[in-house]
DNA sequence: TAAATTAATGACCAACAAGTCATTAATTTA
DNA sequence: TAAATTAATGACTTGTTGGTCATTAATTTA
């Protein structure tokens, strides 16, 4: 006998959510070219004609899992940074905790290593990450730098290219995670790992008394 | 009228390396999934079927631009470690002078980021890459900082993370620029960028009189 | 130079996936 | 409850690409 196709249900408030979140799930195990919207449109429970209904293409969906899930979470790193007293370091320790929390522990830490693959073959998605995630978060620490260099806690350094030192480690560590990560038997304990960076860092970083080790 | 068609060349010696040449700008052009196998050998003068009489499929293919482009400086890079004499800060240098001369500046400096990209949907490329690169690559740096803290040149480290925190900022720089590098208007200065991680590096591996700032 | 060999070709196949749209049916309105 | 609305469907279109293979022609051999 024919199997009896599952009732419909019309839940016009709940879809985009919903698909978005299949969407993720999708984005971050295979990639953006490598996801079906087929899949995603199953996993969310409707048919792909139902995905079109509410979002334009591909390319669209994606935008809006990235407004949804990232944006709010370097809006909060905003406000810590605008709020924050005390010691420079600290302030880069607890923006690092607030990203390692919401985005570090969750699904989102796939969406670095998927931007840094799909980039050039989908250079309007690129620019839309770079402009509301990217610039937004590179400002931030560049802030905390000069903040720390104002202050006298840091030693005088080129800002944006810190930046990129600062970050790469917390980066690689998530894109790892998502990529060749499934080639060794064990994963890097992150803990650890993030440990490690802040000690160099803050080693590396501070101002010292005798000159430094040309 | 009709074009004539190029005639013939019959070069099956030189047909393999004209192959990966191009297979390689490809690549790491538009990443292992995007290249098609039609411009592979349309770039590299030949038709499709004629690619197919060299290499078994398009893993294959990239496989033997492994082979020939990266294995070669794992092994230099083993060679210049089993030689040398001198501070482990130096033999770090060392070994990332060769690989930027011989990677970091040439196009093979696209690979990292396209087995970042493609690791996960092509498990089989990835372990190979993972053997033959990766875990040798690792062992070298390994090897050095163990040397290091024999000798009580750097101070008492978790050794397989470090080489984490190390090799990160470095596979980045190289990631970046094949990725998310063309929002950027310009491109981060490389030399500055690896003086930097290297001066936080000699500060932040080293043995100091003092006790570490935790 | 004629026959044999094999490098090279490109039309073709099968599978796959983004996006469309005529149709269906759940829900709301009158 | 009947008509109108619109959420949801899934078959279909269109374009793509890895891989195959019968055919062609450059080169070598006899």
């Amino acid at each position: 006998m024919p199997i009896a196709p599952a009732p419909r249900k019309r839940r016009k408030e709940a879809r985009p959510s919903e698909l978005t979140a299949a969407a993720l799930s999708l984005f971050v195990e295979k990639g953006f070219s490598a996801t079906r919207l087929e899949d995603v449109a199953s996993r969310a429970g409707v048919s792909k004609g139902t995905l079109y209904l509410y979002f334009d293409s591909k390319e669209a969906l994606f935008k809006a899992v990235i407004q949804e899930g990232i944006m709010p979470v370097v809006a909060e790193n905003e406000a810590i940074a605008a709020q924050h007293t005390g010691s420079s370091c600290d302030l880069l320790a607890k923006l690092l905790d607030n990203w390692w929390g919401k985005i570090g522990l969750t699904e989102f830490a796939g969406i670095p290593k998927l931007m840094v693959a799909e980039a050039r073959n989908f250079p309007e998605v690129a620019q839309f990450y770079y402009e509301n995630v990217i610039r937004r978060g590179r400002a931030l620490i560049g802030a905390a730098l000069q903040r720390g260099m104002a202050s006298g806690e840091f030693r005088e350094m080129d800002v944006e290219t810190t930046i990129d030192v600062i970050i790469a480690p917390i980066l690689m560590l998530v894109i790892w995670r998502f990529s060749m990560g499934c080639c060794q038997n064990q994963q890097a304990d992150a803990k650890l790992y993030l440990k490690i960076h802040m000690d160099i860092l803050r080693q590396g970083l501070r101002q010292t008394g005798s000159e430094s080790q040309v």
